[in-house]
DNA sequence: TCGTATTTTCAGAAATGTCTGAAAATTCGG
DNA sequence: CCGAATTTTCAGACATTTCTGAAAATACGA
């Protein structure tokens, strides 16, 4: 790997991360060169920094387009593509969520579904079904808390991030301005808006 | 395997999903087996339903019990073990979320803080820890935003979930309830709650 | 302590995943 | 259309992971 120490450490962690996740170790490192890489690179330039074949890059490119999390620019006069990763991280981590979402939780949620619309020949299908109505009300509360985040911008995000658990101070808060004036509080007052 | 069909169709999805997560096939299907059973089951009562070795079932909640994701029984004057998964799905989905950051963030986030107090050597280093902190101090914000929200109780998470991005709305009432007299609002209110 | 039921370990077989070089396909200037 | 530069594909080599059966270890009642 012919790339400065400390972008050789972080590449190289990257790898080991990768495996973790359902990427490959050269992906993950692919990713990481070019994460940190001060230009757009080339499939080529990719084989120097990594030492591995320019096959593999190839393929590693393709996997990462799959994923959205590459951007391509091309030089007049130049006949070859150059990479690079978008800018600005928090639409990198946007994608990726979107990405997972999209391969691991979709496709459960529709299994999901399937199977409970079946009706349970047995008792223990019975109780076979509770258990995955559970686990698909909890996945829908999740992703659909997501999709309604996902649409802020990243300012109002970060804002609300950094607020973390002392939003439910705020939420106290409105719900004693709200409160009606006998004491019992309205069910929903923020539904309708 | 000898389950009802529904079950069955239920544990082959959660074998394949464990594939695209770190877990292995077998050790999917096996949560998912113990996920849906209706009482704990021995190791050997998972031998009959998935048609696998023993030995592989003992390795697979070997990996489960380092996960943290299974109880245990034992039944007065029976020598075996029994497993069983957490009725509340609320506290199986917070032990995998924080299982998945332990092994997938910490290590990440422990690499770049070590990468980040070297002296770049070059302009290259230079600009790829600039990219590093980037990464860093937004993986500082959702794991910290993480760690306040895991401490809420079930009913205050959903209640939060629930909301949705409607959250902001109640953030700006809030910033114009606070807002100062001559219209400049103070930088964070909330800080010293 | 012994004997039996049960669990765990582990070497190697089987299966799956990754990587390479060579060849095919594509792209584009001339 | 030709030919050079570049990218993609893919069969098979190589590497890693998963799975099994047999043997070892453990637990526990008698």
């Amino acid at each position: 790997m012919s790339v400065p120490p400390l972008c050789e450490a972080f590449v190289l962690h990257f790898g080991e991360m990768g495996s973790r996740w359902g990427i490959n170790r050269t992906v993950g490192q692919i990713y990481a060169v070019l994460f940190i890489a001060e230009r757009p690179l080339c499939a080529d330039d990719i084989v120097d920094r990594l030492g591995i074949s320019r096959s593999n890059v190839s393929m590693g490119l393709k996997e990462l387009q799959s994923w959205n999390l590459l951007r391509q620019r091309s030089i007049p006069g130049d006949r070859r593509e150059f990479f690079h990763t978008p800018d600005d991280i928090y639409a990198i981590v946007r994608t990726l969520v979107d990405e997972r979402k999209k391969r691991e939780i979709d496709p459960t949620l529709s299994v999901l579904r399937e199977l409970l619309m079946r009706s349970p020949e047995s008792e223990s299908e019975r109780h076979a079904q509770e258990r995955m109505r559970e686990m698909h009300d909890l996945i829908e509360l999740l992703t659909s808390w997501y999709a309604d985040v996902q649409k802020l911008e990243t300012e109002r995000l970060i804002q609300l991030l950094s607020l973390g658990s002392r939003i439910v101070k705020v939420l106290d808060m409105k719900d004693r301005l709200f409160a009606l004036p006998g004491g019992k509080r309205s069910a929903n007052p923020e539904k309708g808006n």
